[in-house]
DNA sequence: CGATGTCAAGGAATC
DNA sequence: GATTCCTTGACATCG
């Protein structure tokens, strides 16, 4: 790499997360039950074919499961608890062939990992489970690009002390997770002036999510605003990262029958992105640069459909 | 084989 | 303090 950095001078990326839908039996993680041994080496060898079909369909961004090594974390089941150290040589192989294909990988946390909680006992097991996540990522050699998403966590009755509780936890997080470590707006309590108001006391890089900043913005913001407020937060020579996703309008199951339609949940993932929405919000920004995670429940299907509407859209930014 | 129950974990709303 | 929903898939067991 010519420069300390490593952004990307080829077009930005276009990801999705974790499961792959374009070609059956393709595995994400290794989701045995522990009476069976589940083991992270197996999750690997499934990674390892999820790579060559991204690898043939140019995809170049991807979410590994957060469930990669099972029960690694588990606090009764020490018997799994070395797992990584146990796969060293595996994961130094595959992460050399990500490096080749040039693949910008990421993970995110369950939402039992809630790192600002008023339980001490769960703050430590989230700060275990971010080191576990980052210690993952080293052992792939992966780039400081390689970031692991979280969200603020619970209000808790008292919103201005739980953001507080984020920030004075995160500035004590060992420097390999803070290396690693970026924070989303949520669709329910933090919205994009809430964790721009956290990142400006400790410094976390945001990363804008247009579906929640889209049902949870109370502060009106216009989705190119506070995606650019997003933007300015990541270090020099990082290519910044964006959830896109659209929402879906009509419930997935619906009654039989004459009745009435049902409509979606507030929030939820639509199948697909609609790719003029999509175009439109790329040219309000027209000088910035950032990859984008799509959160569709047709994944990899999704991201492949998406590269028809910016082709035909004839877009002079380029994403791919 | 198809149907059904289960899964480590938190938070919030409800009673 | 206990219960249920959130949301998701796939494993595992049952009939």
């Amino acid at each position: 790499m010519a420069s300390p950095t490593e952004a990307s001078t080829g077009p930005d990326r276009l990801g999705f997360a974790v499961k792959v839908l374009g070609r059956p039996g393709l595995k994400s993680n290794d989701s045995r039950r522990w009476q069976n041994s589940p083991h992270l080496k197996t999750s690997v060898v499934y990674l390892d074919a999820i790579f060559e079909y991204l690898a043939e369909t140019g995809i170049r961004m991807y979410r590994i499961s957060s469930e990669i090594a099972p029960y690694v974390t588990h606090p009764d089941m020490p018997q799994f608890h070395g797992q990584i150290e146990e796969s060293a040589d595996e994961l130094a192989e595959l992460g050399e062939r990500i490096r080749q294909l040039d693949i910008r990988v990421s993970m995110h946390p369950s939402q039992y990992i809630v790192l600002n909680s008023p339980q001490e006992r769960v703050a430590r097991s989230a700060v275990a489970d971010f080191t576990h996540h980052a210690r993952f990522l080293d052992s792939l050699g992966a780039g400081p690009e390689a970031k692991i998403v979280t969200h603020v966590g619970g209000v808790y009755g008292d919103r201005p002390a739980a953001m507080r509780r984020f920030v004075e936890r995160y500035r004590v997080l060992p420097e390999t997770v803070k290396a690693r470590l970026v924070l989303e707006n949520d669709e329910i309590s933090y919205p994009v002036d809430d964790i721009a108001a956290i990142h400006d006391e400790c410094g976390i890089p945001l990363v804008f999510d247009i579906l929640h900043h889209r049902v949870n913005n109370p502060a009106a913001l216009d989705d190119a605003a506070a995606c650019r407020r997003c933007l300015a937060t990541w270090p020099e020579g990082q290519t910044p990262k964006v959830h896109y996703s659209t929402q879906r309008t009509e419930a997935r199951t619906q009654p039989k029958g004459d009745g009435p339609r049902r409509p979606a949940k507030s929030g939820e993932h639509d199948d697909w992105i609609d790719g003029g929405d999509f175009v439109a919000f790329l040219r309000r920004l027209p000088a910035a640069r950032f990859d984008v995670m799509l959160e569709a429940k047709q994944k990899d299907l999704a991201v492949l459909r998406l590269r028809e509407a910016i082709e035909a859209a004839g877009m002079d930014r380029r994403i791919w």
